[in-house]
DNA sequence: AATGAATGAGAATTCATTCAT
DNA sequence: TATGAATGAATTCTCATTCAT
């Protein structure tokens, strides 16, 4: 039915942006990959274009809303930051495709999709600047320019969709540790007991 | 003369790579910005390719050149790391087309031209290794993946080509002050003795 | 109910027609103004060019039909183009866009189509050159070359089509009036006593 | 050499624009008449739009060039209407196809050329309706609605280059004759004693 | 050194139409 | 009656590149 062709369109989508670039990826390409002519796949999306604006706003509102959702009530930053970072790189390592295209392929966007787009990305990364503020403020985060923290922290944690297998030999959620942790010491927030290796929470 | 033409081509190259990417760019565009006829453009290069490879070539080869000088007889690891990490935000600070280029559209060379880039990628990086792997058997740095923890610092850092701007508030050195602390602390290494804060050296 | 719904295609089709032309008119977009499926819309045509046929054939069969008709018993050759001519500006005025389609877009036809289109044409414009011969014939009208004023005729008329607004100045009477005048007079037809001078106004 | 192509070019698009249509014209065939290939065609021109913008723009300045010259001079507004319908005559005749073009292809242009031509043609056509109401003004004219008057008479010279052929029994000369002489009739104006009086023939 | 001419291949997208349901 | 799915062929136009001058 339906939706299973369109699923299997923005499945070969996602796989080809992600690796040879929106720009890279033409539409005979997609059809052979989605095993439909080219002139079906255009049954199935708008524009090569609004195929990859879909595919990133899914992407981003599913981390912006789950992020959302994990750090509602969590009051403690560290705690609150952790487990944006936590969601961030399991995400990233879970959907690398998806999060390499949101993040490498805005440029290629028409200006006003693209202001869309980095709205979006804006409302989710306001989660890590609150973080990182109310940290700062209550005194539990030290750095000398947060801003520019928060953006070398999730340009590092961006950078997991790049290269994690999960058949290499650290777990996701080790994975996610290591990054917490790497993140809470760039914050210089001490966490609390010891090393991160020990980190029970989660 | 013939030399400047080159450089125009070049620069031309540098500038729309970054702005709409590798595909994104015309060989066109690439004429009209450097002030040549298409056909007289293939005076001065070999392929629109080799164009980019080039570019990413001196890129990285200056990048690589200079650290290996900048770190020759640097013996302390944190002196390493910091040394390694303000010249590489510089680099991306200064350069931020060329590094753009270099960290993103490696993945549209042809393979064996890629091979080669990623091997240059690699003697560059290995840089980071050594003084990471060699601060962790002194016992200076404590991480649990080093491996990982290379990655996360070197996509950290790349990040500052994508926003960083001259005419922003923070300075050159400060903000390759600012990423070496963050690569220090995330490395663990308390800047003991002497804080990283004062760190006359660089 | 199916006859709605087919009219409802025709009428779209007019517009469309009579507004980019057949080429530049697409199935999809009449399908759009019929409110149809583009595949529903096959169930109430044959292929876009029978739709074009028909709408050209209907409209040169009302034309003709109602010419023959008014001009049956008119014996006299004034009265008989004066008729001709108010009958056809009033059409080209009331159904400027059917007429427009077919006194422009002939030529699109596929040659068999074209051919009894032509025809049909033929027929209709076999009334104006009867009236025309016979007024010649009979010395009331005096041309140098009735073939070529019957052609400079019809075209003056169909011009109507393309202008002509019941939300003018000119109401549908004088404006038919205005056109039988200057045919007359092209015919050198002095319109004093007989005929259409009953006609004071204008 | 360049220019001849360039004319190749032209040459093929009036003959196909005026046979099919532009819509009904294909850049193929368009490059197969020009002895091009596509991508050579667009060697010479912007578009397949601006190509048909080119040959309308040439086709009405000349005609409102050479109109404005022929009529310069010229006070009679008998004389002066007679010389603009000859001159609309044979250049319908001798060009038939570039004033079918201009004359019927107006409205598939995008709104701002469309625009643009209609202010050319605007331009001319204010010749024959100063001449028109000039006639009127002097008393040498007599038509109930010179407006409408102005554009049937247009239309009715528009017609010849539908089926005018010089390979017919009628020449050019003969041909513009007979218009100017019906144009006159429309217009009231007793050809006799005065102005285009000096025809004998007719 | 420089470029106008030329092109085969390919770009994204739309065409009119058919068919199974 | 109505339509989603499907498509081969066509659309206009651009691609990177070569070559003769």
């Amino acid at each position: 039915m339906a939706l299973d062709t369109r699923e299997r369109v923005r499945k070969a989508a996602v796989k080809l942006f992600a690796d040879k670039g929106f720009h890279g990826t033409g539409i005979r390409e997609l059809a052979q990959e989605s095993r439909l002519s080219t002139a079906s796949l255009y049954h199935y999306m708008g524009s090569k274009e609004d195929l990859l604006v879909d595919i990133m706003r899914t992407c981003l509102q599913s981390l912006r809303d789950s992020a959302t959702a994990a750090v509602a009530d969590v009051r403690d930053p560290v705690q609150r930051l952790t487990t944006l970072v936590k969601l961030h790189v399991k995400a990233h390592a879970r959907m690398p495709k998806e999060t390499w295209i949101v993040d490498n392929e805005i440029h290629v966007l028409s200006p006003a999709l693209r202001r869309s787009v980095i709205a979006l990305r804006d409302e989710y990364e306001r989660l890590w600047a609150d973080a990182i503020s109310d940290g700062v403020a209550r005194g539990v985060f030290d750095t000398a320019h947060p801003a520019v923290t928060r953006i070398a922290l999730l340009e590092m944690c961006n950078g997991v969709a790049r290269w994690y297998s999960p058949r290499g030999s650290l777990s996701l959620d080790d994975l996610a540790e290591h990054y917490a942790d790497m993140a809470l010491r760039v914050l210089g927030a001490c966490p609390h007991g010891s090393a991160e290796g020990q980190s029970k929470s989660e």
